[in-house]
This record gives structure tokens, C-alpha cells and sequence, in this order.
DNA sequence: CAGCATCCTATTGGATACTG
DNA sequence: CAGTATCCAATAGGATGCTG
């Protein structure tokens, strides 16, 4: 991303653009996607099934969790699996590239979490203006 | 967010639930949407005005661009300078709590820049199945 | 230059119903 | 249980034109 040269990896330089035809914006957007970020994470400590998933992250819907657990499969960052029973078992966890993706995804939120009374200061100081 | 006793800080616990009504989940989504995270990353390292950010982030347009400052200007996020000139100059840069979110999300881009041969070739495996 | 207002389309996403 | 399919409402977001 950004400056030609120097392959995939690398900080982006001051000034630099963001390509939106890259493909790592894509895969940001995924990764970012309301729904992304909280399956990322829900799944950060241990697997979950599809309906722990539900129950886990409040406010998202069956079509939005299989919709974006389908594109998450898709880059490779989870993996599922089937124990055939019956009813079947699936379970869905994080693969490796998904654990090194989520863990500043995580580190996100906590910092957010952190600072949450200092934002919502920040905006009611904004509102009032 | 997550576990009511504590206040705001600390990790979440496995099986967490991610209260969808909680205020961190609206910074979370603030930040996380898709301009914002260009938006805080592109202001990491220096001050942007306007103009630049509209060029250095290829693909947003005035109006988002516009509509997501004031969101993360309203988040206390981002601080707004302007000096008085003839055009007067406004330029945007990052607050210290702007800072402090946006290094994850910076860790993240590298992140997923570093990886991203890996996640195409997952996702072309995907494809061809 | 820095931006807001308006209009309109495309995409997101929820509710519901149904299948293996 | 673990989803898929369809329909419809809400929102995001682009184009354009205008203001200080």
C-alpha cells in the first residue's frame, strides 16, 4: 500500500496516498466492516459456534453474520469447522493470519474503551457549542 | 463495555457480550467506518488541510470527507485549525486522543499490508473451490 | 480554498420465511 | 442447529451547484 517500490510491507510515507483499487483496501473494509471488527474479536479468545456468534454480538442479524463470516473465510483470516453430528456442529475460530489481524483490532477497542468517558465529554462540549 | 462492574477500562472476558446500545460501539463505528480510518491514519503523521486529505485519500468525496471530520472532530478525535488568511487556511490534525487510536489503527493497515499476498492467495483458493 | 445543501442512486442491512 | 433466499426499508454515498 502507498509508496510503489518496496513490495507489501513497509510504513506509509507523509503525503502518501491511499489507492483505493488496492487490494488491501479491500480487504480493510472487510476487516473494518461494522460486523468485522466485533466477529474478529468475539472469536479473538476462543472458537464459537453460529449461534453463540448471534448471541455474543448484540444487534447483528443471521444474514449479516453468515454474509460477513463468508467474506472473512474468503480472505483467510477464519476457518470453520464441521463436527458431523446430528444436528451438525459448526464452529468457527481464527486462523492464524486472523489472530495477527485482530490482535490491534483488539487493541483497538480497549483503547476506545479506555478513553470512552473522555470522547463522550469531548461531544457533549461539541453539542453545546 | 462488556462486563458491567469494572467502568471502562480493562479486556473483555471470553463470551462477552458487545452491547450494541453502548457508546463505544458508536466511536467504535465512527472509526471503523470506512473513511475514518483513512481519515485518522492519513493524519498520523502531520497536519493535513483539507484539499490534501481529499487528494491523499484517493476515492472520498467532499462530502464524506466533510461529514466524517465533523464526526471525529465531535468525538474529540480530531482538532480543526484555522488561520485567519485570504483564502483562510484550515488545516486538520489529530488530537492526543486521536493519537492514541489511531496507532492501533495504523498497526493494523501495516498489518494487513504485510500479509496481504498471503490473504489473495487465500482468497483465489476460496474462488476456485 | 473550504465547505454546505440538494437530489438521487446504490448498497447495506433487517425481517421473515424456508431448507438440509 | 446452521444456515439460504427473498423482499423491503434505511443509510451511505456520489454528482452537482452554490457560498463566504
Amino acid at each position: 500500500m502507498g509508496r510503489k517500490p518496496g513490495g507489501a510491507t513497509g510504513r506509509r510515507a507523509a503525503g502518501d496516498v491511499f489507492h483505493s483499487d488496492c487490494p488491501a483496501r479491500m480487504v480493510l473494509d472487510h476487516v473494518t466492516s461494522r460486523w468485522g471488527v466485533l466477529i474478529l474479536t468475539a472469536l479473538r479468545d476462543n472458537d464459537l459456534r453460529f449461534h453463540q456468534l448471534r448471541t455474543c454480538i448484540e444487534g447483528i442479524s443471521e444474514k449479516m453474520l453468515s454474509q460477513t463470516l463468508r467474506l472473512l473465510l474468503r480472505d483467510g483470516l477464519v476457518r470453520r469447522t464441521v463436527v458431523p453430528a446430528s444436528p451438525p456442529q459448526v464452529s468457527y475460530g481464527l486462523t492464524s493470519l486472523g489472530t495477527a489481524i485482530a490482535e490491534p483490532l483488539d487493541a483497538l477497542i480497549v483503547r476506545i474503551g479506555t478513553h470512552a468517558r473522555h470522547i463522550m465529554a469531548a461531544q457533549t462540549a461539541y453539542d453545546s457549542i
